[in-house]
DNA sequence: ATTATCTATAGATCTATAGATAATGC
DNA sequence: ATTATCTATAGATCTATAGATAATGC
């Protein structure tokens, strides 16, 4: 792969660190330790411990766009484009829910991200707008426009939710995976 | 109601604390401000800042017992009492839930602690542990031996855990509960 | 007389900077 | 010559204790 520079890892590092303690509970020490220098080198790459934070929820911003744009579903909101979401199929819910499903569960970047998320989201009205943007509210609105029923969208996606956390827990990924493709089949047919 | 002691009155501003921001971010002079004392003041009451965490852990779990006891439901797992599981109705289940949710989501300290495990469940096994036996795996198998399916547990139980996090986030919470009806409505017809 | 609170503070830890030294690029 | 790292350390904050003072119970 490519080289990944000191910068880069020391948002990798981070990322882990903040996923499981929480930002504050981790000092810029540990992050350095986790890189393999000392704290001072980091302040080289980053002003101080909360750009490295920032700079996380930027990459994931741009990351999140640039997958989005792969995927070619529609972005923005059901008010902004109801045709679109109107002619988009269960089939391609279907499909793309099992693609987000493996990203935020195999990607080692987005696991982190969507952990760190979980454990920040009450610490303030930013983070709780991405935790819901990212994972709870945001996807089921998208859900529910897409099937056009609220009960319908928690059906779907409340099982998917769910399995997150049984995912992080299991040891047998596999039977994860095997559990949301059984549950995704109930939509396509 | 009763006069609450000052023991009493920091564990209920800690466990509100330890759930917004995290047990290591909070600090005991926040604890003490939030109660109205100076820090030096709490070590009268507890050992140190780990044993007002730990009080926390053992409040709720003697309450846990207690609603056990109350709403007359079989404690223990299936594969030790089979018997009482086989018989349990769905009715029943419909029904404790619906308790569940109210009480993780209108009690002020079961909604706090459950924030809390939330946001500490990936600090260390015990955490993760609690975290799965009141909210994530240990409800889902609950409902897994009552329904014989763990497909039906994950559709029966996923939209629930949904709404927990919907929940906070929600302006209007009775919508919330209606939702939680109508989702609950299906399994009893 | 005992218990709860306070002020003062020790000792640890944490973020960030200053300035020296080593590594890298022209 | 510039950039990345290091050591040393200032200054802030945090946990916890010591000892004085106020409040409460017999």
């Amino acid at each position: 792969m490519k080289n990944e520079t000191t910068k880069e890892r020391i948002l990798a590092e981070a990322v882990k660190l903040f996923a499981k303690e929480g930002y504050e509970a981790v000092s810029v020490d540990e992050i350095a330790k986790a890189v393999g220098i000392k704290a001072p080198s980091l302040y080289k790459h980053y002003k101080n411990k909360r750009a490295i934070f920032d700079s996380i929820l930027r990459f994931m911003e741009q990351r999140d766009g640039e997958q989005a744009a792969a995927c070619s579903l529609p972005e923005g909101t059901a008010e902004v484009m109801p045709e679109v979401y109107a002619n988009a199929s269960t089939e391609a819910l279907v499909a793309f829910s099992k693609q987000q499903f493996r990203y935020w569960t195999e990607d080692a970047f987005a696991a982190s991200f969507r952990k760190m998320l979980t454990v920040e989201q009450y610490r303030s009205e930013e983070m709780n707008g991405l935790y819901h943007q990212y994972l709870g509210a945001g996807p089921l609105k998208y859900t529910a426009d897409l099937l056009g029923s609220e009960e319908e969208a928690l059906l779907f996606y409340g099982p998917m939710y769910l399995l997150y956390s049984v995912y992080d827990n299991a040891e047998d990924k596999a039977s994860v995976y095997a559990l949301l493709d059984a549950h995704l089949e109930r939509w396509h047919r």
